[in-house]
DNA sequence: CACCTATGTAACCATTATAGTTACAATTAA
DNA sequence: TTAATTGTAACTATAATGGTTACATAGGTG
């Protein structure tokens, strides 16, 4: 299961994209997430990381870098993952039996082809995507 | 990052899907996959309640319930997962809160279209797709 | 029948990831 | 100068995962 960064993530960027920026300090994010302030400075680090919004100490707030319809949630997926790899792996089968010596090279390629599938679909979706979503 | 159960299942049902039963057994298939007995049975046992293989006390071995072209990779997939979503939400954000009230809605739906790419990838393929794969 | 072997589970452990929390240095603005 | 905020480090609790030991149960064979 994929953690909740990513939710996480996208639900700071819908308010650094909707606020004023004095307001959306990781303390108002916070109350909106229901969580601690320092879990979401710790996931602005990451979108911070990955050039997607920018802040600086002693100023309150954030701003996006760029246009919330040009910001995929494939972007902030990336961002908040540190595993560039969806499905794991078992290490080390024996190379003595056939199955465990061309297992691992077969499941590399099915498994890139169904990541790929579900990384296209977030591809297509942007941050303005959601926004809009949610003001119906 | 999904655990590696689904890949040590795709092992287990090769191997059962070629071998002689008499040999199969968690034993032999332990050795292949380069763990514990005990871990294999673990998972013999998701494949068995999902309906997958067969097996019984006292009785080496296993096998299939039905043809490996007929089995396919989200079968597995499915049967050895045991929460049905992907993508992991945060809980209880605040509904005083425009995006807090909203957010949970739109990314069920986005997050359930790309887990849904993904598994429509994963039905495409068979266990005999990933022999065929092996067998080159 | 007696013995061996294998499955099916329960129970426990070590490791790791995750999210929450406290604490504090560095920086900006009033 | 003072207050507020970001950025981190460090620590904690919890849960999932995979490995392990132990053992009851059930076939199969001499």
């Amino acid at each position: 299961m994929i953690n909740s960064r990513f939710a996480v993530a996208i639900h700071i960027l819908s308010l650094v994209a909707s606020g004023p920026r004095e307001k959306v300090t990781s303390e108002y994010i916070a109350g909106s997430v229901n969580t601690n302030p320092v879990v979401i400075r710790r996931i602005t680090g990451m979108l911070k990381k990955a050039g997607l919004l920018q802040s600086q100490v002693g100023t309150p707030g954030a701003v996006l870098t760029r246009d919330p319809g040009e910001i995929s949630l494939l972007d902030i997926y990336l961002a908040v993952q540190e595993k560039e790899v969806l499905f794991s792996m078992h290490e080390n089968p024996n190379p003595q039996c056939p199955v465990g010596k061309n297992i691992q090279s077969a499941l590399e390629d099915t498994f890139h082809t169904a990541q790929t599938a579900m990384e296209k679909e977030l591809a297509s979706k942007s941050l303005q995507d959601i926004r809009t979503r949610m003001t119906l």
